[in-house]
DNA sequence: CTGTTAGCGCTTTCAC
DNA sequence: GTGAAAGCGCTAACAG
């Protein structure tokens, strides 16, 4: 601590016990009112509130987490603030949190998983009542493990499968795909390429899946050449795109997994001379803000994200509340949006 | 409270006084090696260190901030959490912060300013130690008082001129417009447009004086009709560049006062079938990611986005610590990015 | 219904 | 150098 650190400022605000004072009541009893718990009568509780208003009282945060209540703050990790997907995301959380008159305390991992367990452990340790982990590094093992700890925290769209003790929201990744793909099939696409995130993760597996259900359906046999791998970033999209967009057979439409892979997709196609959608049709996933202001727009499926993160915060807060969670694995719809990325087979 | 309320989980992580106990010390003792203050034998700071090791030890945020040290959170309130504008800033401040184990504790005020004033007065009262405040609605008069009421906080791209004891991070908005401006007078532009943000704010008001200087410097006259008041957004862009390229005689070239407003203008010449950069040249300011993904490609003016919010924090935690600031205002540099969106005057 | 009374876990004088 | 002890502001039994 340095030499010159001033006494920290107590900003003049009251405590408990001056509110307590001037209204003539314990501390105890404008706790009570304070928090509706407990029995109070109407005039002993409207004679504090009264007090508490003119003079601006709320409680301090520190105090009350310490003594045993909650802190109001959740802590939330995710790999990073931007793009768009995460941060609408958090603007859903942060929005139910504050209706309840909760904070939320933003980490970004980086995907590094040491920071993320690093960063949970402290969190979980007085400063947060739980924790809200999006796309999180851990296996459902060690999840659960924390959670037989007593850490109290929700999923939100889980990399691998969770087991059932851990809560998770997701979007469903499975239908969404099969809508995209479906999409294409009618267009007249035959060669539809699949443009992956990271194999294993769910979101990977789930809209493989639905892709390959649409394209069966379809009596299209799938072609293992058109699916590649990529890691649901731009570049990645623009690499794969390029490579498929290359061959002397190349597909007419592409079904990129996020926003992200189809936004570089759309670089290769312009890169190699190829018109969207006339040269090749592109679909995305996710239907963040970026796909409305490439051009052309793209036809994307749309998942609820800000209705992910108010959900998860619903979860959590049922959770810390001692409920009993009825739903443990939500899934909310996803919708497929057509724009003007996609068209007719050539 | 709800009847079913578990007991809050201990989580079973050990207190200072079970460190203090297993390392034969008192817990003032262990609190003078975990802060590096006050005078302690290397032989026992040795040993601490050891069992708080062991042990994952780590002081209870919610304790320290009660017993008048620091809680280690900084409130940092912006209006909202997209665009990338504010995103990079809050990952800029939240990767700063880390490297001092310090924690954000965000909130979006959607503009509000009640909003803002409220969640300010509970942040700064016993939740966080300061406060970083994005693009405030506050006016100077206000948040001195706030000051003077001992908050301490820096604001970040202050919307309006602050008084001096305000400390205020930004970017040279003035020679970044100059910059742009000059750039489209070089390629032959004359008839140069200008979709400003809201009069009165610093940043709509500096990159006016900015454009002007440079067409002053050109010789060029300046004409009042070519500058459109908008609002940073979008929706605002397309309708001041809708208006702007409809008229008889157009403008070739459009300065957009940040990048939504340039990517609504690159909307309207696209509606108005006009082809960016042969018919229309446009800039933006800002450079965020949109400015890579929309075709062409932005140029536009950088503002060091990351580096304003780590700046704010080196700020911030300098004040924290009683010490005198000396650059209150500090103003980084903008520099002007070339790319696909601006040509040779038609 | 309301007040009294313990602490929550930590930092910080003040003695020794 | 180190320990004992006094709170920080609040909540939660427990009495009454």
């Amino acid at each position: 601590m340095p030499p010159t650190r001033d006494n920290p400022p107590t900003n003049g605000r009251p405590t408990i016990r001056e509110i307590a004072a001037l209204a003539g009541v314990s501390t105890a009893t404008v706790s009570r009112v304070v928090n509706r718990s407990g029995y109070v009568s109407q005039e002993t509780r409207r004679a504090v509130e009264r007090v508490v208003r003119e003079h601006g009282y709320s409680a301090n945060r520190s105090a009350r987490g310490l003594s045993g209540g909650r802190t109001g703050l959740i802590g939330v990790t995710v790999p990073r603030i931007y793009p768009a997907y995460f941060s609408v995301i958090i603007a859903g959380v942060t929005e139910a949190l504050y209706e309840q008159d909760m904070r939320i305390v933003l980490c970004p991992t980086l995907h590094e998983h040491d920071r993320e367990v690093s960063l949970l452990e402290r969190l979980m340790h007085g400063t947060t009542d739980g924790a809200l982990l999006v796309l999180p590094e851990e296996s459902s093992r060690e999840l659960s493990a924390l959670m037989d700890h007593g850490f109290r925290f929700v999923v939100v769209d889980p990399r691998k499968r969770m087991e059932s003790p851990v809560p998770t929201v997701s979007a469903a990744s499975s239908s969404g795909a099969a809508q995209a793909t479906a999409h294409l099939l009618e267009l007249g696409h035959r060669r539809i390429a699949a443009i992956t995130g990271p194999r294993g993760w769910l979101a990977t597996d789930e809209r493989l899946r639905g892709y390959q259900a649409s394209l069966a359906a379809a009596g299209v046999l799938p072609d293992p050449r058109l699916v590649i791998e990529s890691n649901f970033e731009i570049d990645g999209g623009l690499a794969a795109a390029t490579e498929l967009l290359s061959r002397a057979e190349r597909p007419t439409a592409i079904f990129a997994f996020n926003d992200q892979l189809a936004l570089g997709a759309m670089q290769a196609a312009r890169g190699l001379g190829l018109r969207v959608p006339d040269d090749v049709s592109i679909v995305g996933f996710d239907d963040t803000a970026e796909a409305q202001i490439v051009t052309p727009r793209l036809t994307t499926v749309r998942q609820p994200l800000a209705e992910i993160g108010r959900m998860s915060v619903s979860l959590l807060t049922r959770l810390l509340d001692g409920q009993r969670v009825e739903a443990l694995h939500v899934e909310l719809e996803t919708t497929l949006i057509l724009r003007d990325s996609t068209a007719v087979a050539g």
